[in-house]
DNA sequence: GCCGTTTTCGGCCCGACTGTTTTCAGTCG
């Protein structure tokens, strides 16, 4: 038991007190999953300490449930919670399905699972519930929509480790000469709906036994001497296919796809007198092998530079890599500081300024942006007009003390619907950096969106624009925008825009990044940090810049210290 | 279920919006 998965039991209960309409016993275990998610420490270590109720929100009651969920791996009084409301947490997923609406489709019609609730929509059932009505029906059937199109798919940060894990299984076992991670996994996609890896191995019964009985596996859906399938214990599905060395290229390429790439390849390779499959490139006239050790030699006798995997959507690569005009593409290395974190001054941030200082140095950056929240909507406390010079001061006073590091007083101003904002022009005017976000009115008409957008754009103190889509991965869709006018205002005004690289966004996405910088945007790549380990998304965000083809050049947060300074001045 | 210069009980964020109502309930941010 992790600190993660206590926070999800917590949020579980929450969840299902909610829809009990049980009051404010939801928010208790909310708070506390919260914290736990933000520790710092184990939650086991601080049990073994016996400290669990000095952690903020955490009780008598709920301590009680931490020590249980450590010693039995389980939790009575969830079960309990489980019979008695049998809904599917997914279902809690839909949007414009609050608690109350889900028990009365519960209650009344019996609907338990997304499944139930197309059925009912569907058969019309749905609005004949006394409360409900056409629209609403309407709303909830949205709502499906969204998760329809991330269902049994994993976001790219929860899969990766995964086929890390057993990749290294695989090759510690000295049961296979090479293995490699392929498919969409591969190509950094950010929705992953299984694992793919493909492997070299002299014994090919002894590799696969020890690949289906590895320890994570919890069932065995196929296995023969080539291809095995698996299902973990955290329900990911991976496929493990075996080839031999000299096809390993040809194979390689094959299953890392994408399909599209794919059968574009195979047309160059038709339109050349040779044969393409999964084993190999061969001579159409007399099946001759000329190609398939490698991906390499094969992109090579295709007349091809080797095109990086997160390239290969057939969006325009073959073309780019015949004429030798792939990208650079940026890399890890290229990045010098994060342009989007929180501090505990942005009422949902847990970073504090020296630690968020100390990462930063320990990562190698030369800057950070602390860009608290100011004056976002909701719960959310953040900067007010009198706090602006306070939180300048802070953080030239933590500057003091550092040589290679620089902190930059930085907000994130909230977009109002007119395209300005509350923070006088004065305020913004004393910032090292104004990243503008909109966190309200997401219902706008295209017209009158892309008015407010460009508006904020044009402010002459706006830096960057964070997650333009306002786009939430299976839950909220991209608002309206006309993005050309998006992206000339953007250029013309030297506004960047974000890649948020927290996976709850991923925005923009590859696409629009590629839009953006075919006409020549440049591009922020910022985490949205609110614990310190969320900086670590700036990986995430790198290989979505990549899907979109950002090269060093492309993005503001590989410039240099005093580069940056200046662009900022704009 | 947690918490506390409101401190061992009483309070817990709240306004905007939408849809379903005929004065309000539910959802969202």
């Amino acid at each position: 038991m992790d600190n993660e998965e206590i926070a999800k039991v917590f949020n579980k209960i929450a969840d299902l007190l909610d829809i009990k309409g049980v009051q404010f016993k939801p928010r208790a275990y909310r708070r506390a999953a919260r914290e736990i998610e933000s520790l710092s420490r184990g939650v086991v270590e601080i049990y073994r300490d016996g400290n669990l109720e000095n952690i903020p929100a955490v009780g008598e009651n709920i301590a009680e449930k931490i020590a249980e969920l450590i010693e039995t791996d389980g939790l009575e009084y969830l079960e309990k919670l489980k019979e008695e409301i049998p809904i599917d947490p997914g279902l809690l997923k839909v949007r414009n399905l609050g608690p109350k609406k889900a028990k009365k489709i519960w209650e009344e019609l019996g609907v338990t699972t997304i499944d139930q609730l197309e059925k009912a929509i569907s058969e019309g059932k749905v609005r004949e519930l006394s409360g409900f009505g056409k629209k609403s029906e309407k709303n909830i059937s949205k709502g499906l929509k969204i998760v329809e199109r991330t269902r049994g798919k994993y976001l790219i940060n929860e899969v990766l480790p995964v086929g890390g894990t057993i990749k290294g299984k695989l090759l510690d076992s000295n049961l296979f000469d090479k293995v490699r991670v392929a498919g969409s996994l591969r190509r950094h996609k950010y929705l992953i709906g299984d694992i793919d890896i493909l492997g070299t191995s002299l014994n090919p019964n002894k590799a696969m036994d020890f690949y289906t009985g590895l320890e994570e596996v919890d069932e065995v859906i196929s296995k023969g001497e080539t291809k095995s399938s698996v299902r973990l214990d955290n329900d990911i599905r991976i496929d493990l296919r075996l080839v031999a060395g000299d096809s390993f290229g040809a194979a390689s390429q094959y299953f890392t796809g994408s399909q599209p790439h794919n059968v574009r390849l195979r047309e160059l390779a038709i339109s050349q007198g040779y044969k393409l499959s999964e084993y190999g490139l061969f001579r159409a006239d007399n099946e001759e092998k000329v190609a398939g050790e490698t991906e390499e030699s094969i992109y090579e006798k295709l007349g091809l530079n080797w095109i990086p995997p997160e390239l290969r959507e057939d969006r325009g690569e073959i073309d780019a890599a015949k004429m030798g005009k792939l990208p650079q593409l940026i890399t890890e290395g290229d990045v010098n500081g994060d342009l989007h974190c929180h501090s505990t001054r942005s009422g949902d941030g847990k970073n504090e300024l020296a630690d968020l200082a100390d990462e930063a140095a320990k990562r190698g950056y030369s800057y950070l942006a602390v860009t608290d929240h100011a004056d976002a909507p909701g719960v959310i406390s953040g900067i007010k007009e009198g706090d602006v010079e306070e939180h300048i001061a802070q953080i030239r006073a933590l500057n003091e003390r550092y040589d290679d590091v620089h902190l930059l007083a930085g907000v994130e101003a909230n977009v109002q619907p007119d395209g300005s904002f509350r923070l006088s022009d004065g305020a913004l005017e004393q910032l090292d950096i104004v990243v503008a976000g909109v966190h309200s009115h997401f219902d706008m008409e295209e017209e009158g969106m892309t008015e407010r957008l460009l508006r904020a754009i044009a402010h002459r103190e706006v830096n960057i624009v964070a997650h333009p889509t306002g786009r939430k991965v299976g839950e909220r869709d991209s608002f309206s925008l006309n993005w050309e006018k998006v992206f000339d205002k953007a250029r013309e005004c030297n506004t960047a825009l974000e890649i948020n690289a927290s996976p709850s966004r991923f925005d923009l996405d590859d696409r629009l990044i590629k839009g953006a910088i075919d006409r020549g945007v440049k591009l922020s790549i910022g985490t949205d940090s609110h614990q310190l380990r969320h900086l670590d998304f700036m990986q995430l965000g790198i290989y979505l810049a990549r899907r979109g083809w950002a090269q060093e050049s492309d993005v503001i947060n590989a410039l240099r210290y005093e580069e940056l300074i200046s662009w900022l001045e704009k």
